[in-house]
DNA sequence: CTTCATGCAAAACATTTGCAAAAAG
DNA sequence: CTTTTTGCAAATGTTTTGCATGAAG
């Protein structure tokens, strides 16, 4: 789970990217931190590499969703978030935090694609189903008896 | 269905609001428009009502959401979106213009719920489940035949 | 070498704020 | 009258752009 800059240096390769320094660094600040905004990005990654900009976290993330890297997620934040897991997943998203958890559900993944099977939506490419859980984090200590 | 801004005032004053002919404006345009971001509704709004600016469409929406009128929708834009249908719904998220449609699917919708019922999500208060059906509007006419 | 990526600083957007003036009830 | 709501213009925060410089392959 864990790789090294070398095995980064083969993944960009294999997403068809040249391999520099700020990307590993950004890649490697995703891997740590799983969902995040490009600031969140910029703040962790540029203090392990002090030659990195805001400009080169937007390229890179944006270069990154377009091989497939990453994957941008939808937020009630008016801002952009990344997710480093790209298989078809659940989230728990809070909104006060802004904040996303992977939340895994193989068998409710086997009911909605079942459900959609043999459906067809008109005039619509269907990429993906996206489902998340709304709510809030609960406050440590707050939980009902 | 086509409400005259009597039965506007009418609907303001039961969710606590005074009536204002710029909240008739904002409100009159949302349910012209479905979803919107800010600015289609200051378009639109601004249309039948010279004397109304951005700032208070900003204002009017975040009202009409804390009483229940609106609800805000995640985009992947970093914009804000609203939905007039405050009921619960999946859509059709079209990833290329950022517009959404309503897609009702009560199978769907009952089929997610049982699965919840008796799930219990570990410090995460639930408000909702949302369900977007993510991907392309198809450009007319290039259906496969 | 040649191409592509980065830094920098400015620009473009979207949204929010603070406060005085105006309107609602 | 009193309380909200609005307009205005400025401030904030996020993302994008253009272009010269620098690094990757």
């Amino acid at each position: 789970m864990k790789e090294n800059s070398t095995d980064l240096r083969k993944i960009l390769r294999r997403y068809g990217l040249k391999s520099t320094p700020q990307r590993i660094a950004v890649y490697t600040a995703m891997k740590e931190l799983g969902h995040a905004s490009a600031d969140m990005v910029y703040q962790l990654a540029s203090a392990g590499l002090t030659t990195l900009t805001v400009a080169t976290v937007y390229n890179v993330l944006e270069s990154f969703v377009q091989v497939g890297l990453l994957q941008r997620r939808m937020s009630s934040n008016n801002k952009m978030y990344m997710d480093v897991n790209t298989y078809n997943h659940c989230h728990l998203y809070c909104e006060e935090t802004n904040t996303y958890k992977d939340y895994d559900d193989p068998e409710l993944m086997l009911l909605i694609h079942d459900h959609f099977r043999n459906k067809r939506i008109r005039g619509f490419d269907l990429d993906r189903i996206d489902v998340q859980l709304v709510g809030r984090k609960r406050i440590a200590g707050s939980r009902a008896k």
